[in-house]
DNA sequence: CGAATGCCTACTAAACAGGTAGAGTTAGAA
DNA sequence: TTCTAACTCTACCTGTTTAGTAGGCATTCG
């Protein structure tokens, strides 16, 4: 199962390492990349994929860097999922933004399986979609 | 997000084939090949992953086939899916069978992704390993 | 200006997914 | 006994995805 990438997991750690710093401070693609371990020309990569997705903003030149654009409140796990890693959906039949009829199913209506991942995807959008930087920042206590 | 394979998903059809079969009467590779639209050839390597795992059993020969060797109360999807996925979980470093450290990972214990990502492999498995065959085929309605 | 910093595109090596191929073995029927 | 329908096993192949690497370009501040 893989779920989340190596990709997205960068992306969440540089967030919420975005979250965690003082008032809005930008930070450094090479700060963070030292502090969270992540490979340089990698991060800078997913960072501007994140920039160009309206989720974070930058400055170039000397005191550059990154910071959020909104508020960490309003950015869930669910959404840089969905952006880094595509769709979060077990099978392409149970995407929401995505939908692709499997392509050797007879009759999806009476399918087992998807009914049985149906409850996985909603149980799973469940949680990602209701967690935001700032949960996962708060000690992470549940929302729900 | 993956999660679920195409290889995976011709395994639960054919073990879903299986438990509606009467009786456990056996079912022919090539019959259930047909009827699921599932490569034949493919079907049989999977089909026999299964035999070694001891989820069904064959017979060679002139009335040969397969059958389910667990009445199908028994066979979670879970179950399935570890078998022909690997670990069901989210990131190496929440899997029960199969921990791994995440490499980058400073401080396991406070961090923020793998506290999110727990509670979506705990409502993953919750699913999966309490639904059966059986409760898949009898309309899918929740076990729980 | 010039150095630090982000922006952008292209490339690549390794792993994985989804098969295909074909020879071997077994069991029942004629 | 022999034929043949079935399962068994191992190897291989091809396209896609993942996780990076590389390197030049464009800005911005001092």
């Amino acid at each position: 199962m893989a779920l989340i990438t190596q990709r997205a997991k960068y992306a969440l750690r540089a967030l919420v390492a975005l979250a965690k710093a003082p008032a809005g401070r930008p930070l450094l693609i090479a700060e963070i990349s030292r502090e969270q371990a992540i490979p340089r020309k990698f991060l800078e990569q997913i960072l501007l994929e994140m920039k160009r997705a309206g989720i974070v903003t930058s400055r170039r030149g000397r005191l550059g860097g990154y910071a959020l654009l909104r508020p960490p409140t309003d950015v869930t796990f669910g959404e840089v999922l969905r952006l880094i890693d595509g769709p979060i959906a077990p099978l392409p039949c149970l995407s929401r933004v995505a939908y692709r009829r499997c392509a050797d199913c007879a009759d999806e209506a009476n399918c087992e399986i998807r009914r049985v991942f149906a409850r996985v995807a909603a149980a799973t959008r469940d949680v990602l979609d209701r967690t935001t930087l700032t949960d996962a920042v708060d000690d992470g206590a549940p929302v729900l």
